[in-house]
RNA sequence: GCUGACGUAGCUCAGUCGGUAGAGCACAUCCUUGGUAAGGAUGAGGUCACCGGUUCAAUUCCGGUCGUCAGCUCCA
């Protein structure tokens, strides 16, 4: 009997007999790391708890609570109702099924098309196999083997024949009568999976070209406790119920008109309120900020958009033009070249540097008709548009300026948790090195001066320049790419935009693009579905509901109204011949952030009665006070919901 | 754009195995003047997305178009 020597990642080691296995090691840790692993990494290649360990290893033991668990425990899953399908239907064939950020899917082939319906029966069948304890078999085969194996299932054949002849192991997962093409690993067996749901089934393609077989992709989740499936369906349902598109109908924010075109957005008087408040304020904060506002056309000539390059890179996205004077216009995809010409308009000195120009331009853009989406996905929209030009000296302060003003308009909107991402070059540009290496260091020198942790997305900049994105996450912990800061080295130079430096020379400038809140449409769909509709004081398209409780009361229910009204405070008179718990219900469900309850008694005492969004009767007091609180609230921009 | 599902009143949805349709909410009028999440009665509302085809007859069957939804692919 050998002893073999495992070091655990805190540097700790242990012996254990030869042949141990990374569960009986887990156990031998504590019986509840031994209930919650799923699988092991045993020098750091990831393998099943029941792999059999015989000589001196590194061992890792990950739960449900690593990334490394939950992609095994979804990716077994997967197989699980692969599986389970194939129970079902023994002639479907199987494309990939790997695990995702949440849950799985399984590409099918299959002639019957799946509904609803069908996934409840597939869900049926899954728990039967998870009942029968099937185990996840392992097997390892050369090429030839794996060829002979799938020979008929041509999804499989092209997976195996794409493999390295010589230096790869293929292995294959089976449980039961299923077996699978898989590099592993897999929880031991089906029972480990204890609470699972199949979620939808699409439409798919073999590796993703449409080209391509059509397949069938079933999504699911699972997880190892039913309280935290239940947790994750309440979360979709409570994404469901925040869907902008749901609450811009409810609310009467905004329509889209099918026989106006698709992906245009109609501001309702009430979206159209907020949407006025976010801009206003936005363009507070740009002067404050040091930043001019400029306003410019919608369409140019096609000679502007051929210096600009966009008719070479960004055709498809464009509208085709419109003649005017025999000439060939464009609408407008983005703004930049009308800024261009602006500083174009007579001769910069160093001393004007930098300039930092914002607008709210509205551009239009094709977008494929399958990728509109309510707010999010438009083909017409407005972007918070800047463009900074300046010296090689300022860009590392003006991209610091620039993620202190994004942080702060995202605090200001009740969004925490920012992430930060540094595009570099990708492979296929030519150009200046120096250029690119310099402007790349600027801002992860900028990021780290201000103390943010950033991730570099390698090669993923834009061809004119690498770029800084900023992905923030919503009240449902969502996350969602929305600022950009982008270098364009590509402008200036087509331009031949320049500026006189101090050395009585022509020098070119540094332009940067960059958008805070990414386009307003956008951004105030995320924003509807962070606040669940539930818009803060200083926002609410209507922020009080004066509520009298008879007609008897109507005189000084408009006496309150004239005082808010005075105030420059977003009010409604509800005079409606209604019960006032039918008005409060209808204020209630309209998220109306105040009513003011006034009767007799409110009368007499000179007072209203408060009811707040959500909290209900807050009391009477009086209505001066109301006003100057409410007042303070809407002045202080605050997040008070 | 591609795949699939879907499109009936302002909204949410029934329904018609082919004979031009119904509920609840919302809306209007009247009764009721009511103190913290839906008082009652009456009424008005639809070319059943649009365009063709089949049929004595199409909202229903077939084809196309537009749009919506879930994905694929792509992005602010």
């Amino acid at each position: 009997m050998s002893l073999i020597k495992i070091t655990f990642p805190d540097g700790t080691a242990k012996e254990f007999e030869k042949g141990i296995t990374p569960l009986q090691i887990s156990k031998a840790i504590s019986n509840n790391l031994a209930k919650e692993a799923i699988v092991s990494e045993i020098n750091g290649i990831r393998r099943e708890l029941n792999t059999p360990i015989n000589e001196d290893s590194q061992v890792k033991i990950f739960t449900f609570d690593n990334l490394e668990g939950k992609d095994t425990y979804w990716h077994s899953t997967s197989h699980l109702m692969a599986h389970a399908i194939k129970e079902i239907y023994p002639e479907a064939k199987f494309g990939v099924g790997p695990s995702i950020d949440s849950g799985f899917y399984y590409d099918i082939d299959i002639n019957t098309q799946l509904t609803e319906e069908d996934l409840i029966k597939i869900e049926k069948k899954m728990q039967s196999i998870i009942d029968r304890n099937d185990s996840f078999v392992r097997n390892e085969l050369s090429k030839v083997e794996a060829l002979k194996f799938f020979n008929g299932d041509q999804y499989k054949v092209e997976l195996i024949e794409a493999f390295d002849e010589n230096n790869t192991i293929i292995s294959t997962y089976g449980e039961g009568i299923f077996t699978d093409l898989c590099t592993g690993p897999h929880l031991p067996s089906t029972k480990y999976i204890k609470a699972f749901k199949l979620l939808s089934v699409s439409g798919s393609y073999w590796r993703g070209d449409e080209k391509k077989a059509r397949m069938q992709r079933i999504y699911g989740i699972s997880f190892p406790k039913q309280k935290m499936l239940d947790d994750y369906l309440e979360f979709l349902e409570e994404a469901k119920r925040r869907d902008h598109r749901k609450l811009g109908k409810d609310l009467d924010l905004f329509s889209i008109h099918e026989e106006a075109g698709a992906g245009l957005i109609y501001w309702h008087p009430k979206g159209a309120r907020v949407r006025n408040e976010i801009e206003d304020f936005w363009k507070k904060e740009h002067f404050k900020n040091g930043y001019d506002l400029l306003y410019s056309p919608h369409i140019g000539k096609s000679q502007l958009w051929e210096t600009s390059g966009h008719l070479v890179n960004f055709k498809e996205n464009m509208y085709s033009p419109m003649q005017i004077d025999e000439q060939d216009y464009y609408v407008k995809p983005m703004n930049c070249p009308f800024h261009i010409l602006m500083y174009k308009s007579k001769l910069r000195s160093y001393r004007d540097l930098p300039l930092r120009w914002a607008e709210l331009g509205t551009v239009y853009r094709y977008e494929k008709s399958g990728v509109l989406h309510g707010l999010l996905r438009v083909r017409g929209f407005t972007q918070d548009d800047a463009h900074i030009f300046c010296s090689k000296e300022q860009i590392e302060s003006e991209i610091i300026e620039v993620i202190r003003f994004s942080n702060f308009m995202w605090n200001k909107f009740g969004f925490g948790s920012l992430k930060y991402y540094v595009s570099t070059r990708p492979d296929k540009v030519s150009g200046d090195d120096e250029l690119w290496e310099q402007a790349t260091r600027s801002l992860e020198i900028a990021l780290e001066k201000e103390g943010l942790k950033y991730e570099i997305d390698e090669g993923g900049g834009a061809f004119y320049g690498p770029k800084i994105d900023i992905k923030i996450k919503d009240a449902l912990n969502r996350e969602w790419q929305m600022s950009t800061i982008q270098f364009d080295f590509n402008l200036p130079k087509r331009f031949d935009m320049k500026y006189i430096g101090e050395d009585g020379k022509e020098h070119v400038p540094f332009m940067v693009h960059r958008a805070l809140l990414g386009s307003i449409e956008r951004f105030m769909g995320v924003l509807i579905e962070h606040y669940a509709g539930a818009f803060p004081d200083w926002l609410a398209p209507v922020q009080v509901a004066v509520v009298p409780v008879s007609q008897n009361y109507f005189e000084y229910a408009q006496k309150v109204v004239s005082l808010l009204l005075d105030e420059n405070i977003r009010v409604e008179f509800d005079k409606r011949n209604e019960k006032i718990g039918y008005k409060i219900r209808d204020w209630e469900t309209q998220k109306v952030p105040y009513m003011l309850i006034v009767g007799e008694k409110e009368e007499t005492n000179g007072t209203v009665s408060v009811r707040k969004h959500k909290h209900g009767d807050q009391g009477e007091i009086k209505t001066n006070e109301f006003i100057s609180v409410l007042k303070d609230s809407i002045n202080k921009k605050n997040n008070n919901n």
